[in-house]
DNA sequence: TGTTTTTCCGGAAACGTTTCCGGTAGCGTG
DNA sequence: CACGCTACCGGAAACGTTTCCGGAAAAACA
């Protein structure tokens, strides 16, 4: 039978000729130990090759020292999110582990129900605190972790509000988008948009369709295009666009990745991109780099956003289930003025 | 003070009127506790909410239900990563999930040092095994791993062996890609690699030189060509073939990244793929798909590579430390013919 | 020097679970 | 009826750590 910790507490405190509490409070770098045994103590542990098991630690004081950021692996797939979980997610360990916290990022599997998969990881107590991702228009996940009192941050909105969250402004990209395309001239603008039901989705739709209004225009749902997000979507949104009885002028994307396939179904029909139709994009993308002409998108560093997300964690966990103040943040974007959203043609 | 667990195995116990030990072996389904009892235990434990407690479990079992695939960001923040690793756990997880074992992913931030990143990883026992990603030629990580009998898969190779591993056919693929542009009747290749110390780079470079050789075309240095694997690199890259002193009339990518700034300084330079310089791409990828001519590349399931290394984990695992047979296994890659590696101009 | 405070350390009880070991009841068998 | 066997179940000891509590020595103070 093997042994199962090489060198526990015990062996060290023997080893050094005191007490296991001594030991323990020295590794922990509690006050009331002196500073000489402190050293002493971390001197035999590195020798020993001893580490806190850490079953045992979680065990006793209820703490994992994890940070788990829940996130749909079928999302990321869709071709646009793996860099954006990355970059967040380097930002967000970047102020977690010098605190002493591990990230670890729980992929939801697509065979999964992303609800359950969240309620067994809770359950379970995998982690100290939560960051959850695509959150959607109503999750019943935020009711979860409320009821469960477990530290979370949204990575995005819900209709519900009652929590910490940090989200896109989804809002003032629409209407910068509505407001540029107006402005240049544009009356009818298509929304290409996915049938995700993430809130996004909902809250980039409305800001559309309020924009739209405020410049004096209908809303005309016809104009509203659902696509899955991928390239073929996005050339298969194009075909949409171009059947319609009366062709609309310019074109908000919702995802980045849409114009992809969106530029090359224009190629196809001999079309250009800002001269036969204003394309605006979401998020800037190293990959969009490849397009011609330029796409008119949105700018943001990810990497602040994970340290920001990183701190909100932070007081999240701090408050611990106490009411105190929530944070709601929603971080703008920059517009990156490309030469896709030219004038009407007409 | 809030109660630290809201329902234990105690609490359970009391409420049916049985002792802890039948309603431990009860929730494990173990076989020496009658039916009926393991439903009425099951039932009440639902209706109570009580999941057993990992920490307790962990400590008592020495073990954790855990698999970790650790990963370092940067790599996957150099735009080639894109979606290769969320392809790939979504495979390993649907092996892991039916077996009651959970995956994390463990993001090794661009702060930290990865080897001491897995160091504390796995003294922490935060997994019972472990998925290495990015692979160095030689790997401090993996002489740890070995040395501290941890199950684990790399997912790649190493210089040494001595584990199991799962990897792409590297060698396979730039064996390929000379004997294809030989056939089309180029000598001078070029080399598009990075300056990475990945193992995978070494093995393309061997095996490239080792093909140029078996045609008997000499191996030139300065046709080797080391940039950063991220657009600019791929810019930068054609830069330096166009500038060549006897300009190499093709080129093999390493990164399929590399492709996307290739493009474009060929188009700056009024050059086209295939006709002014042959290209041949490595794996293939959805954003591939804007190039104009299409990318000759490779391809691969990622989610069969990812089911596989799901099986290999679980045999590691299986045979626990004891000197059972390896498995090493060099995954093939199919040849996606495009239009971009005609024959030389000359 | 006597008293109080501070500093530092040891003993022991948790934390929640699994599992070994033993024990009782019921059953079949001769 | 006596015996053994099986099917179930309970008690209690782990697993490795932290932390409460108290106590001894040393330091500070009068």
């Amino acid at each position: 039978m093997v042994r199962r910790q090489a060198v526990g507490i015990r062996d060290l405190a023997r080893e050094l000729g005191m007490s296991i509490s001594t030991v323990s409070r020295a590794m922990n770098a509690r006050p009331d130990v002196s500073p000489e045994t402190q050293r002493l103590v971390r001197e035999t542990a590195e020798r020993l090759g001893y580490t806190p098991n850490q079953s045992g630690r979680s065990l006793r004081q209820g703490t994992t020292d994890t940070v788990a950021l829940v996130m749909p692996t079928h999302t990321a797939r869709t071709e646009s999110g793996e860099t954006f979980f990355l970059n967040v997610s380097d930002g967000l360990q970047e102020v977690l582990s010098p605190r002493g916290l591990n990230l670890v990022i729980l992929p939801c599997g697509s065979a999964e129900q992303p609800d359950e998969f969240l309620f067994k990881a809770v359950d379970r107590h995998l982690a100290d605190a939560i960051v959850l991702a695509d959150t959607q228009r109503v999750d019943r996940r935020i009711d979860y972790l409320i009821e469960k009192k477990v530290p979370f941050v949204g990575l995005g909105r819900t209709e519900a509000g009652g929590y910490s969250w940090l989200d896109l402004d989804f809002e003032g990209v629409a209407a910068q988008s509505v407001d540029r395309l107006v402005g240049l001239g544009h009356r009818r603008i298509a929304l290409g948009t996915t049938d995700r039901t993430v809130n996004n989705t909902f809250l980039f739709l409305d800001s559309y369709r309020a924009s739209l209004e405020r410049h004096g225009i209908g809303y005309d749902p016809e104009l509203v295009i659902r696509v899955p997000d991928t390239r073929q979507g996005g050339y298969h949104l194009a075909a949409r666009l171009l059947a319609a009885p009366h062709r609309p002028t310019a074109v908000i994307l919702e995802q980045e990745t849409l114009a992809i396939g969106l530029y090359r179904a224009l190629a196809d029909a001999g079309l250009t991109p800002g001269r036969d139709l204003a394309v605006i994009g979401f998020r800037e993308n190293p990959v969009l780099d490849l397009l011609t002409p330029s796409l008119t998108c949105f700018r943001v560093s990810l990497t602040n956003y994970g340290r920001r997300l990183g701190h909100l964690v932070l007081a999240e966990m701090a408050r611990a289930g106490s009411a105190g103040p929530l944070t709601q943040e929603v971080w703008p974007m920059e517009l990156v003025s490309g030469d896709s959203d030219g004038a009407p043609l007409g």
